[in-house]
DNA sequence: TTGAAAGCGCTAACAG
DNA sequence: CTGTTAGCGCTTTCAA
């Protein structure tokens, strides 16, 4: 198939240099399209590379560059779980707005594991990247200290609750939870519950479950009941969850859940149930999926910028000074509560 | 906060050496625990590490190792999309086999074009990582070239429909189609019709409509409608899809979606027209995914092994030789078909 | 415009 | 067990 005798080793620009009769200097000027070459030069240069099959290798190439500030054009990112879509979308931003500037993405997943975290974020930074963009605020003491011994740029993303070790893009859950709570009072619910998912690990729930019982007691009230689910979210674990709120609390008449996701097992247990949505029993989620609106009765819930919290997260790599970008969120009002 | 002044640049292995008072091989030694040391030395060198905060650089140490065969650690990864769980899937059963082996993986995403993939994969594998996992069979000759240059090991995931250019892990989505096509013969459904994302970017969408019209054929008959959305699946779109379907040919008494998102869809718009399912009209999707046995009828669809694909692929990354892995599918038999 | 040469930070022989 | 030495493949002065 290939024309040439391919060597056993990989073809290096010392190759093309000696193919394109040029000095290996000139070769990585052509390639780079950086300093100046004659026409001529560069013409070999692109037949001798096409010829060989040359790929250039970027861990020598950043290496040296290393000394006079050229970059390696990595980003390092650390998520807590692919399993939930929220950091899929974040991550689908990011790589949309890297996507053209010659940067690169590499991430790691921590499970919701602040350790593990670390130690992500230990691997990455060997890697040399241009900036690490991690998830939330809450670090161990040695991430913190990793990431600013590094001298790289540290973006926290989604959650603008508290302090961040440099740029912060994202928004208030807290703020969140109690947006939701104050719609679910204004609309006269007063015996509400709470679905959710283990808590534990997903900090971000626990700020919004907190603004949410902050704005119950604001107004003299409070949670019902709660039910918390072992287990990451999912439509299975909302409905079972809701099932077994309802059967211990029937007077309910409104449920918030940790996600939509939890929130669609509560709906579909009320489609089971018989219960009647919102009359009977008011729903309220959160995240705005898609599925959310295509429902029969669109669900009530809290839609989140995470699509350009990514977007954000990859300005910011460029951007200077530490920043604190608190891009809101949007209420919908659906058909469940 | 810091105890010690840090050095303008970015402590270097040398500087752990001086630090520890031994030689860099012997720093070398101990870091990666390979050769022998004495206790002291291995003491001095931690303390040396912990003092100065010391992060290895892997550029360099890859780039060093390069001569000997010791890897980069590095897999370089090309999925289509992450707006689609599928593919979040396969990365999460990825990066957990992945876990704890050292390896670190690095993720393009192509957005379903060749074109694109191609780029990716000569950027992926300029970081000369160890091996080179795919999506799917379809790729530009490009990409084939450079893969096979490369000389790492390549893993297409998914689709096992076609020649791979080396190992492929995945099941048969023609075969998938089919068996959903003849799962619906067997219970009687003869007006049957299509209601799918827009299949110019989703090959496998196409191979399971395919496998699924074979099907159909060999039973003497074929689809009696078909309705195809631009954009990606989601419930929004297979609501919209399923209500034109529905208009235009009233007596549809099945409808095969492209996947559990747009089946979804459909079944919410059933709950809106009042048409009882399965009764007046049957659903049946594709991927099993978490919601759908959590349904009040719980979907009739096909469960795809997705996070055991992604395991596997890493599993091969160390395997001996090109193989073929079918890990087939499970129809599951719902209540909506 | 170009080539020669000196590293980038690390690993891996090779002597000691 | 340990230090010295020679690269890995590339970028970047620096002269020419």
């Amino acid at each position: 198939m290939t024309e040439f005798q391919p060597p056993g080793r990989l073809v290096t620009l010392a190759d093309v240099a000696r193919e394109a009769g040029v000095g290996e200097s000139t070769v990585s000027r052509v390639l780079r399209n950086h300093g100046s070459y004659s026409k001529r030069a560069g013409e070999r240069v692109a037949e001798a590379v096409a010829r060989l099959g040359y790929v250039p290798n970027r861990l020598a190439g950043s290496l040296a560059g290393a000394s006079t500030g050229t970059g390696t054009g990595l980003v390092g990112v650390v998520i807590p779980s692919l399993a939930n879509v929220v950091f899929p979308d974040l991550l689908r931003g990011l790589t949309g707005a890297l996507d053209g500037t010659g940067m690169q993405s590499v991430v790691g997943v921590s499970e919701y594991d602040a350790e593990r975290e670390e130690a992500l974020v230990a691997a990455l930074l060997s890697w040399r990247p241009e900036a690490l963009l991690l998830t939330g605020l809450e670090h161990t003491a040695g991430t913190v200290t990793l990431a600013r011994a590094s001298g790289v740029r540290v973006v926290e993303m989604i959650d603008t609750d508290g302090e961040g070790i440099d740029t912060v893009v994202g928004f208030s859950n807290r703020a969140a939870g109690q947006a939701s709570a104050r719609h679910l009072l204004a609309r006269g619910y007063r015996r509400i519950g709470y679905c959710g998912h283990d808590p534990s690990a997903d900090l971000r729930a626990s700020k919004r479950l907190a603004g949410f019982e902050a704005a119950l007691a604001e107004a003299g009230t409070a949670l019902a009941e709660r039910e918390i689910r072992p287990g990451r979210s999912s439509a299975a674990s909302g409905r079972a969850g809701f099932e077994a709120l309802i059967a211990r609390r029937p007077g309910l008449d409104a449920v918030y859940f940790s996600n939509d996701d939890m929130a669609l097992g509560g709906w579909f247990a009320c489609l089971s149930l018989g219960l009647a949505v919102p009359e009977r029993i008011a729903l309220f989620g959160f995240n705005g999926l898609d599925f959310a609106e295509a429902m029969p009765q669109p669900l009530s819930t809290v839609r989140t910028p995470r699509l350009e919290i990514g977007r954000r997260a990859a300005a910011c790599l460029t951007g200077t000074g530490p920043a604190r970008i608190d891009l809101g969120f949007t209420l919908i009002e659906g058909a469940t509560a």
